[in-house]
DNA sequence: AGGCTGTCCTGCTAGC
DNA sequence: TGCTAGCAGGACAGCC
């Protein structure tokens, strides 16, 4: 499940083994994949062909390659595109760098054939809640980026705004930290793993942190995308790979996620399973109390 | 108007 | 053995 360090590690694979390389088509195997692109698959492979890729950029979980051409020249590093090939890979969505000469995959969705006959670019997606479209650049974000906020590795996120939002909230601190708008990057798997860390039940209201507690908060949802992205990032299963289709370690330092009724790795409670917003929580019953600690019963 | 739920999508697995 | 129900969850429309 891609989620920031994923996303990342499959940025660097992009940046790596596309930029500079000049598309000669694109071909649209499933229109679900570009349902985000308004004007159609066919506008889709039209606007491609004879574009050259730039460096590979990402906030949050989204991912987009700049660009140039025709007529204008791709220079590394220079952000004067105007246009980009923008990503989202939803749940189980893939980029793969591929030969060209390799059988395809059983859930391509979109090929993207470069003009030096080199690797193809692929779109992988077996439940395809992610998708492609060509989208246009504003201040070097695609315009349907916009609306999100910064992700804790950009160097302009604001900690002190994220603090002070996080801490006037109503809603549960799961939510915020899966509110795009407020964070962006982290999913359910690093949600929890950065509640666990912080010693926070995930119910919390985000208005009963103290500013030290939040701060602790935003601190563990570093140290865990770090980590993760340190070792590749998180794979379950063959859904997340980079753009080898290889697989991420972090699997194996989970303390919360996936891990209901193995012992706490702090106090050795079993760790609990909740349904939470369609989806679950875990975490530790001991360390990550609801309710703050009363100072008497 | 912020908060929250339903929906999309496919494949795997548990259970009968 | 074969069927079904449940589960995985990011993002957004739409409801209250």
């Amino acid at each position: 499940m891609p989620e920031l360090p994923e996303v990342e590690v499959v940025r660097r694979g992009l940046e790596h083994w596309t930029a500079g390389r000049t598309v000669a088509a694109a071909h649209a195997l499933h229109p679900r994949a570009l349902r985000r692109h308004a004007a159609g698959p066919a506008d889709f492979a039209a606007r491609l062909a004879g574009r050259t890729f730039g460096t590979a950029r990402r906030r949050g979980k989204y991912l987009w390659v700049p660009l140039f051409g025709p007529g204008q020249q791709w220079r590394d590093g220079d952000d004067f595109a105007e246009e980009a090939l923008l990503g989202h890979l939803g749940m189980s969505g893939q980029l793969l760098v591929q030969p060209a000469a390799a059988p395809d995959e059983k859930h391509l969705r979109v090929r993207v054939v470069f003009a030096d006959d080199g690797p193809q670019l692929r779109f992988v997606d077996q439940r395809t809640f992610g998708g492609l479209c060509l989208d246009l650049l504003k201040d070097g974000v695609p315009a349907s980026v916009a609306h999100i906020a910064r992700d804790p590795m950009d160097p302009l996120f604001d900690d002190a705004k994220f603090v002070a939002a996080l801490r006037v909230k109503s809603t549960g601190v799961k939510r915020a930290l899966l509110d795009q708008s407020l964070i962006s990057g982290v999913g359910n798997i690093y949600a929890d793993e950065a509640l666990w860390r912080a010693k926070l039940h995930f119910e919390r209201p985000g208005s009963t942190l103290r500013p030290a507690e939040a701060a602790r908060l935003l601190a563990a949802v570093r140290e865990v995308l770090a980590e993760a992205l340190a070792v590749g990032g998180t794979s379950f299963d063959s859904l997340y790979v980079n753009v080898n289709g290889e697989s991420g370690y972090f699997s194996r330092s989970l303390n919360a996620y996936g891990q209901a009724g193995r012992p706490c790795g702090r106090c050795q409670t079993p760790i609990a399973r909740v349904a939470f917003m369609n989806r679950s929580s875990y975490y530790c019953p001991r360390c990550q109390r609801a309710q703050m600690k009363k100072a008497s019963a």
